[in-house]
DNA sequence: CTCGGAAAAC
DNA sequence: GTTTTCCGAG
């Protein structure tokens, strides 16, 4: 599958095959979706529309059927594939459009970043590769418009980038169809093409992200680094633009993407997080949409990156900024910099980490390494309150709340902020009947799983404190005693800290964030050690940010929706109230918009091609 | 229609 | 680990 045949090379598969990736299991729902998205072919029965990245599916039964039929199964229907689409809800891969039937929106955040972790085109950039847009327009980023108003969509802004991109994308995209058991016609051709450059995004933007602050977002970047490489305002033709679609523009979730060369805008190197530090002010991040494109542009020097974790550190320490991010860094920009020969973005570089087996061993991830682990799905915490709380130990009730902590912020904020309408609130505010005490925090453990993933920080911690332990080595679960239940985010977030096995990587990094990190010696000393012990507030400390930090992740998953439609009211005027609340905190639109627009792009670019090497797996049933 | 819990299938 | 299946509740 790999097989580069095309042009451009091909990605190891392990490269885009994420844990949920198809290759190893069977294609997933929502790249099935996505892949009948991309295709005219499906118009009628499942199309973009409204806002970034949400589709509505016209016709559900039909839907249904196709989807039976891709996976053999006679007897789907839109019900049963509508829990499947709710299942992605708590992996936030999808939201639901409240109010507007069979409509459905993607976070692409999340799916670009766990399908194609890193692929660096970053460079890219040499070529371009990735262009395509999937849709026609480009819609970048922010806009949203209703559905109801299609003029609008088109904003200039969205445009889309140079046009050579463009053919790429378009023959890409001329080819593929979907294939169902039925058809069998399964094309795999797309995926050696798509194989080319995919997404490094991820990586990047978490670098990036991280780096900064998590809360930080890509504007803030921009506007630190200056203006984002792509004015809003291009052209925004579509590459292959819908004929049949009369509105200006399908809308098409994925953003093009194009980013100017290879170092991109965020070239500068600079650490961002130096300035930006601060920042953490900032009352919202961007979208996740658009981080990504600032990743895969992205193209570090080592020595840049060093810069930036030091830098990073710096920050961190100074001002309190969740060590992981950086942490994350290491791994992933570190690697960055080999690949720049590739030039063409080439197999991608991955990360160098693995670079060298990654080749050879397509499907060996690396164990330790690999930072970039994503997966999609958190645990889905059940979320009975429904039935009997079976959890004996609670005594909370029904839990949970969504709304309650942050992270359900940001999935909360969707309903939510939709949920003026309907009944949701009912659903966020909840039960909570008394109880206020036990969270759950379901978005978070995404979050969780997205951000620190393997990354991290242990190490730095364990610097500090050597709370890091081995997981097992004392057996003991929590080495650090459970702070409070008001911190249920902790839990969460120790959890992957203690069990993030040492990155290997981090060292020389680390090394350099801490000065002189007392022994580390070998074992890193379990918490039973005194050390420990005195680790304790530190981590303490590091918690409470790192919760922040994923909170204001969430609610930048949502802001980003709501982000996207305040700027765009802004821009054009509002449609819905529901918003409005949003928007005050919103900074100025103007600049986010501009940054944004690009990063989407990009995304959606990466998008289109993970679809289109979705669509070759399928196959026969 | 939409939402999720739960359990069973892959 | 995801999806299917079933189902009761708004």
């Amino acid at each position: 599958m790999k097989t580069p045949g095309d042009s451009g090379f091909a990605f190891p598969e392990w490269a885009y095959k994420p844990e949920s990736s198809p290759g190893s299991r069977q294609i997933q729902l929502w790249h099935f979706i996505l892949e009948l998205l991309r295709k005219e072919e499906y118009h009628d029965v499942i199309a973009w529309q409204g806002d970034y990245g949400e589709f509505v599916i016209k016709d559900p039964d039909e839907v249904a059927r196709l989807w039976g039929a891709r996976k053999c199964k006679p007897q789907m229907n839109y019900d049963k594939l509508s829990r499947a689409l709710r299942y992605y809800y708590n992996k936030r891969i999808l939201h639901k459009t409240k109010g507007k039937r069979f409509t459905y929106k993607f976070n692409f955040n999340k799916l670009v970043l766990v399908n194609y972790p890193f692929i660096d085109m970053g460079s890219a950039g040499s070529g371009v590769p990735q262009s395509a847009p999937p849709v026609p327009s480009g819609v970048g980023t922010h806009f949203r418009f209703p559905p109801s108003t299609p003029s609008d969509v088109l904003s200039p802004s969205e445009e889309l980038r140079s046009p050579g991109v463009f053919s790429a994308v378009a023959r890409r995209m001329a080819r593929g169809s979907v294939s169902d058991c039925s058809d069998g016609t399964s094309t795999n051709s797309e995926l050696e093409e798509a194989g080319v450059v995919v997404a490094d995004e991820r990586p990047t933007e978490r670098a990036f992200r991280s780096l900064l602050h998590p809360r930080l977002s890509h504007d803030s970047l921009f506007r630190v680094y200056g203006a984002p490489p792509n004015p809003p305002g291009l052209t925004r033709g579509g590459p292959h633009a819908p004929q049949h679609r009369v509105h200006p523009e399908p809308l098409s979730p994925f953003p093009v993407s194009p980013l100017p060369g290879p170092g991109g805008l965020l070239a500068p190197p600079l650490s961002p997080a130096l300035s930006m530090t601060p920042t953490s002010h900032l009352p919202y991040t961007p979208s996740p949409s658009l981080s990504p494109m600032l990743g895969s542009h992205f193209s570090f020097n080592p020595e840049d990156m060093k810069r930036y974790l030091q830098a990073h550190t710096q920050s961190v320490y100074n001002y309190h900024l969740s060590p992981r991010a950086f942490l994350h860094y290491p791994n992933i920009v570190i690697p960055q910099p080999q690949r720049a020969d590739k030039g063409l973005g080439g197999p991608a570089g991955v990360g160098h980490h693995l670079p060298a087996h990654s080749l050879h061993h397509p499907q060996s991830e690396e164990p330790h390494l690999s930072p970039f682990k994503f997966k999609l799905q958190p645990p889905p915490l059940g979320r009975k309150q429904r039935d009997g709380p079976p959890t004996s130990g609670a005594g909370h009730a029904p839990s949970v709340t969504p709304a309650g902590l942050g992270s359900s912020l940001s999935f909360g904020s969707e309903h939510g902020s939709v949920s003026g309408q309907g009944s949701n609130s009912s659903r966020l505010v909840n039960s909570s009947s008394g109880g206020p005490p036990k969270i759950k925090v379901e978005p978070i453990s995404d979050i969780e799983s997205e951000e620190e993933v393997e990354v991290t920080d242990i190490s730095e911690e364990d610097d500090s404190c050597d709370v890091f332990a081995p997981p097992h080595s004392n057996g003991g679960p929590a080495p650090v005693p459970r702070h409070d239940a008001t911190i249920a985010d902790d839990d969460d977030l120790e959890e992957d800290v203690f069990k993030a096995p040492a990155a290997p990587g981090l060292g020389p990094a680390l090394a350099v964030l801490k000065a002189e990190p007392r022994e580390a010696s070998p074992g890193i000393a379990p918490p039973s050690s005194p050390g420990g012990t005195r680790c304790i507030p530190l981590k303490l400390r590091f918690k409470r940010r790192w919760s922040e930090d994923q909170r204001m992740e969430a609610e930048a998953d949502e802001a980003e929706d709501k982000k996207s439609r305040a700027e765009k009211e802004e821009s054009i005027q509002e449609a819905e109230p529901k918003k409005l609340e949003e928007n005050g905190e919103r900074r100025s639109p103007v600049t986010l918009v501009a940054p944004l627009g690009t990063g989407q792009r990009r995304v959606s670019n990466e998008l289109q091609r993970a679809t289109a090497q979705l669509s070759l797996e399928n196959d026969g049933c």
